[in-house]
DNA sequence: CGTAACTTTGATTAGTATCAAAAATGGTGG
DNA sequence: CCACCATTTTTGATACTAATCAAAGTTACG
């Protein structure tokens, strides 16, 4: 199957795509790297000539400031862009890391531009990918500026959870755990230590159960309501 | 002279706009209105059927969590476009509030699109405008999730202080100031009380000074250390 | 199997929120 | 133009959430 499959038909949700848009995704060129969990795809300050797109596993956004403290700013998840924000911007503003084992497609921008000339569909769909990302990024202000720690907590499981769930790449009620908890603490603006204790918080009211690298949501109502979630800012209209 | 001339003026920075473009920008239809500060624009959950350019004054877009607590997501200035994000989007995700007295020009959305389809370089200004707003968007979360609240009181007053200077409606070092403390705690994550001491401790280093509705910056280099400060994420490429 | 990374728990501290009230400011109508 | 009222700013006292520091468990990995 063509390795680039699963994201042409996430584009495919967000737009209406005929048959010469899907080959044009598909017969993309690229080049396939494969990156260590913890390790760097792409740093703040680099040269932007390609764009990636996570063929597997998961990815976050990450800036850092000047004193050296990292704010994880999106996670990626399977078969989304990585940087599409590069696009038309020659440096890169962030980082981008691998959460897990992943690998990346890189297409050159160059091609990914005379696609998006040519096609009016697929430009369609990565702008509406674009103000998605925009729109979850104003979700995750929110969060980090006016909820309390637990809400926080709570908020991005719901938000992992539902996006995988949409996504297709879990089912049942245990959802993958990309982070650690260190990492967790930095997409919340919280510590390691405390979200340790909102877990355990969770954990003691039955509201989720925990393992190595998933999350088990045993009470999704319960979760929603403590983490005041409503999923209209991810923009899958398709699919809500 | 045209209403929408700022606004026009505005994208050929972002991109290069040949005749055709200006003229079809500035001949776009539009309905003007005035909004008294504090009045609601637009609302959370509204049909979105038009695009707002603000003519002048100062607006922001503002999300309010289950719990009733607000957090300010982005100041607009001047000749920008106040809810760009909906021109795919059925229902507004956001509020938009005047934060001053001002008026914005109202755009249908099919106008919009129109122009959008047929002059790419205004696709390409507008693509660009909506990146740089992400881009923003991304400074103020890890502002507000990893800088401590007088940082963030500085990064903020930096940040709009730069954009009026490039903007070019503010001169001198003395800089229109739109919100109340308690908005300017809104957009931070801290109480209007906390605002006001941090406020204080930047006036009494002799960093800024304040008035009724303006900042001065009496020592834009130690602001901008304070602050952790650097604009690269404004995305003003043709400015800096 | 050994070691580094991560999780968990406890004790204490620090930063910011909350509560309260006075002072200053701005807008409005008379 | 003044007086009044609502809003905003300022300051003080106290409370609380989450950070920090520290160390013991636990897990993953080479």
């Amino acid at each position: 199957m063509n390795s680039l499959a699963i994201f042409a038909n996430r584009l495919a949700d967000r737009s209406s795509l005929v048959q010469a848009d899907m080959l044009g995704l598909l017969t993309l060129p690229r080049r396939s790297t494969h990156f260590a969990a913890g390790t760097h795809i792409t740093r703040q300050g680099d040269l932007a000539h390609s764009i990636g797109v996570l063929l597997n596993g998961f990815a976050a956004k990450t800036k850092t400031t000047g004193r050296g403290a990292r704010q994880v700013l999106s996670v990626h998840i399977q078969g989304e862009l990585i940087d599409l924000q590069n696009i038309l911007v020659e440096k890169s503003e962030y980082n981008v890391e691998a959460l897990t084992s992943a690998t990346v497609a890189f297409i050159p921008k160059r091609a990914m531009l005379d696609l998006i000339e040519n096609r009016p569909a697929i430009r369609l769909a990565l702008w509406i990918d674009i103000l998605a990302d925009a729109s979850i990024s104003g979700e995750w202000l929110l969060n980090v500026g006016q909820r309390t720690a637990l809400e926080r907590v709570a908020h991005l499981i719901c938000e992992l959870s539902l996006r995988q769930e949409v996504a297709g790449t879990c089912k049942g009620p245990v959802y993958e755990w990309p982070m650690t908890q260190e990492q967790f603490g930095d997409a919340t603006g919280l510590t390691a230590v405390h979200i340790n204790r909102m877990l355990k918080t969770l954990r003691d009211d039955g509201i989720i159960s925990t393992a190595k690298r998933s999350i088990t949501i045993r009470d999704w109502p319960r979760l929603k309501q403590v983490a005041d979630f409503s999923q209209g800012y991810l923009l899958q209209q398709r699919l809500s």
